[in-house]
DNA sequence: TCCAGCGTTGCGTCTTCCGT
DNA sequence: ACGGAAGACGCAACGCTGGA
């Protein structure tokens, strides 16, 4: 059985970044000598920002993200590549996609076998306390992301920009990159302030989808947003819930377009296509037409 | 070797909202 | 009216990486 993002996979990386980082790499030391992963709400002594740590924990939960999505796709004979690279939409070496489902297995790809786009933003969500003198069980988890001062994931507005900004570059690259669907995985909620902007990014076709792989964010069955009113953000409940969805994603291809046409211009489009006899055909001959 | 660009979180400031 | 909380946003800080 395979899990979704939870507590033991973040003291996992702790523990995986323990055989190369050191402890000051990767917590904050308080005034009273404890090693936490963030500051709590309320403390008040001197702080510094921990940077050693950012570079870790991208690597750490792209990777994992990529195990992840290999279990479901390998056997439909598809790859997850990490740090995919795709100059014809707006991929390139020094800013790649986090990861993709292809139809091959190697970091530089064509669009055409380019099946899907993840945008991974995941960062540590508790806190944790490194007890220097516990070798059985050094990592404890002090508190939810209620309990610290760190805005992890999703929750940060830049993280949210960054996200729908790379989305947009994508999309405006190249008609190419137009049938594939990008999502933004995440392990925390989004804040209120997005809610209607993740949707309006589906329907608009920009971004299909903001998940959160982290089913219980909060502690004692704490209070967070499960989905949006049309499922732009979305919160998965389990491995399987994930297979679903991906298996989905797959099943049907979809096209993005947009454009600055007259009502005159449009109408003589739709006329145009409409002519055709399957919905599949006029939907053909609609974006063909609309990209002349 | 140097530098540009990406990735990470924290902080200051401004604005909005809400309870008193 | 006022003060505090919370959010948005721009920026600072710094590590890593790859290319010139």
């Amino acid at each position: 059985m395979t899990h979704l993002w939870n507590k033991d996979i973040e003291r996992n990386f702790f523990t995986e970044s323990f055989k190369f980082a050191t402890p000051e790499q990767l917590f904050y030391v308080t005034d009273d000598n404890r090693y936490l992963a963030y500051w709590p709400k309320k403390y008040p002594g001197k702080k510094n920002t921990l940077q050693s740590r950012n570079s870790l924990i991208g690597r750490f939960t792209e990777k994992w993200t990529k195990d992840l999505i290999q279990e479901i796709v390998q056997d439909k004979g598809l790859f997850a590549v990490q740090g995919a690279v795709c100059n014809e939409i707006a991929l390139p070496r020094n800013s790649p996609a986090d990861v993709v489902i292809s139809r091959n297995r190697y970091i530089e790809q064509n669009p055409e076998d380019i099946l899907a786009i993840f945008e991974v933003k995941m960062s540590v969500v508790w806190n944790w306390e490194f007890k220097i003198n516990n070798s059985v069980e050094p990592f404890t988890c002090i508190g939810d992301y209620k309990t610290h001062k760190g805005t992890p994931g999703l929750l940060r507005s830049d993280s949210m920009l960054k996200a729908i900004g790379k989305s947009i570059n994508i999309r405006v690259s190249n008609l190419k990159a137009a049938t594939i669907p990008i999502i933004v995985l995440g392990n925390t909620p989004i804040t209120k302030s997005y809610y209607s902007k993740v949707d309006h990014l589906k329907s608009a076709g920009i971004v299909q989808n903001f998940w959160s792989i982290n089913p219980e964010p909060l502690d004692n069955n704490g209070e967070n947003i499960k989905q949006t009113e049309k499922k732009g953000f979305y919160r998965l409940e389990d491995f399987n819930e994930l297979r679903v969805s991906i298996e989905s994603l797959l099943s049907e291809t979809r096209n993005y377009f947009s454009s600055m046409k007259s009502n005159k211009e449009l109408g003589k489009i739709i006329d145009l296509a409409n002519g055709e006899k399957t919905y599949e055909k006029k939907g053909e001959v609609f974006l063909k037409l609309i990209n002349e």
